[in-house]
DNA sequence: AAGGTAGATTGATTTTTATCAAGGATGAAT
DNA sequence: ATTCATCCTTGATAAAAATCAATCTACCTT
């Protein structure tokens, strides 16, 4: 497999690391295994647009190339955000044990894909990076519900952010300045808030000069003093900073 | 693969219909892959003792025949469980992807596990049945995670109460009664609520007859009524209910 | 059976977060 | 540039859950 991606570092399937996309990086051709070429078919989402819908019938996977998704829960009253997916995630993984997706995937911004039908999965299903990619995910999203369970409305931004910044490839290490490809609206129902709650954490934060934020745009003035005020000591091998 | 277990309708593996069991259902030989018959090796875990501690290498994956695990997050000022295991589920494949398991999985009775080590588990990994069992787990967390951060102390605890009850092979159709594994502040820490609360919703779910609680022992005598009372409408492919 | 201990319940009070209400900022379309 | 609609912020009040404090209970040990 080539390393071309990975030298770059600007390929965001190899800097999350989750070793499915060796065999299929839909960023550069001479990264692919070239057995698995046949399958990478990209596909462009308009914003607000639906991958999939919940209930669809499983047609394979995505590998989310460029942009990001909220996936939604539709069976409640109110529609609950489940989670936000950026570039190098796999989705619809989790429609492969029952046959249908269990959340509507829509595009939060224009965004492309690189769709693996079903038939493509099953050559793909014996390779262990495939268990691999799930695995990993399985721990984001365990380690996710804890975090955000179990924390107050202050913790539960700042891991939001943190989650954000390094889903978007930035080091913690750094100063950040992100744009939030999401609605205040949507980071208050993904973590069980309301948004005068969300603004106010924001603001508090702000005031303290921790971070700035204008509307969507973010900027982590300190991480340090941020990550103390989370509930846990992050392990390396639990919760990678960078 | 033979199905006596199914027959018998007693078999916790075949009852969670995970596809991994058919391959190394601890539970009957009869019910086996021939082929990996010598995978097979039990262990009897005490109460309160650990089946594997957080950061500890990888050592395999086990099958929990009998008893309850629950899982705790140790990087924490205090120790936050993650999930609860009963009988059926497979313990430790997210360490799979790091090398280290990330939580400390801890008997809360006398339990019996079956342990597959890493060079049986190399050559199960290909089979699908694997996918398929850590899909169906991401897709349970994923649910479980929604229900937890956003609905409020009663509706946790209903959630709760449904989620042993069919962990444990219960149907919801018919009354149940069970006994909890696991103490108050077990169940409080994992809900992100204090015992207290937990104890006074408990309590206001027996006034109002829909329960009846008295230490460990809780019924269930009306489970359509204390599903109205949760947040979503469960789809049958989303959340089967029995 | 008695005593001790951790677990569970109940009540009073405080803190946190949601709700309600009103402005202010922002961005897309004209 | 203006308008409209949505998003975001801010303040006042209400509701929910946590905290503090005091029993009560069940189970384990002796």
């Amino acid at each position: 497999m080539s390393q071309r991606c990975k030298q770059l570092g600007s390929c965001p399937f190899h800097r999350k690391s989750n070793g499915l996309v060796d065999l299929i990086c839909p960023f550069s051709a001479s990264c692919r295994n070239a057995e698995f070429e046949q399958y990478v078919e990209t596909r462009t989402i308009a914003n607000g647009e639906p991958l999939f819908r919940a209930g669809d019938k499983f047609k394979g996977i995505y590998i989310l190339q460029a942009g990001t998704f909220k996936q939604i829960l539709e069976s409640c009253a109110e529609s609950q955000i489940v989670d936000f997916r950026y570039p190098g995630d796999v989705l619809g993984i989790s429609a492969f044990c029952r046959g249908r997706y269990p959340y509507t995937a829509q595009a939060l911004e224009q965004s492309h894909v690189c769709y693996i039908n079903t038939p493509s999965l099953e050559v793909m299903l014996p390779h262990r990076e495939i268990i691999a990619a799930i695995s990993q995910r399985l721990r984001h999203v365990q380690l996710a519900s804890v975090m955000l369970r179990q924390q107050n409305a202050e913790q539960r931004v700042i891991h939001f952010i943190f989650d954000v910044a390094l889903s978007l490839g930035f080091n913690l290490k750094h100063k950040i300045r992100l744009r939030l490809p999401m609605s205040r609206k949507d980071i208050a129902n993904y973590l069980g808030l309301v948004v005068e709650t969300v603004s106010r954490v924001l603001q508090r934060l702000q005031t303290e000069g921790l971070i700035t934020a204008h509307g969507r745009t973010l900027e982590l003035l300190d991480s340090q003093q941020l990550m103390r005020r989370l509930l846990f000591k992050p392990e390396p091998w639990l919760f990678p900073l960078e």
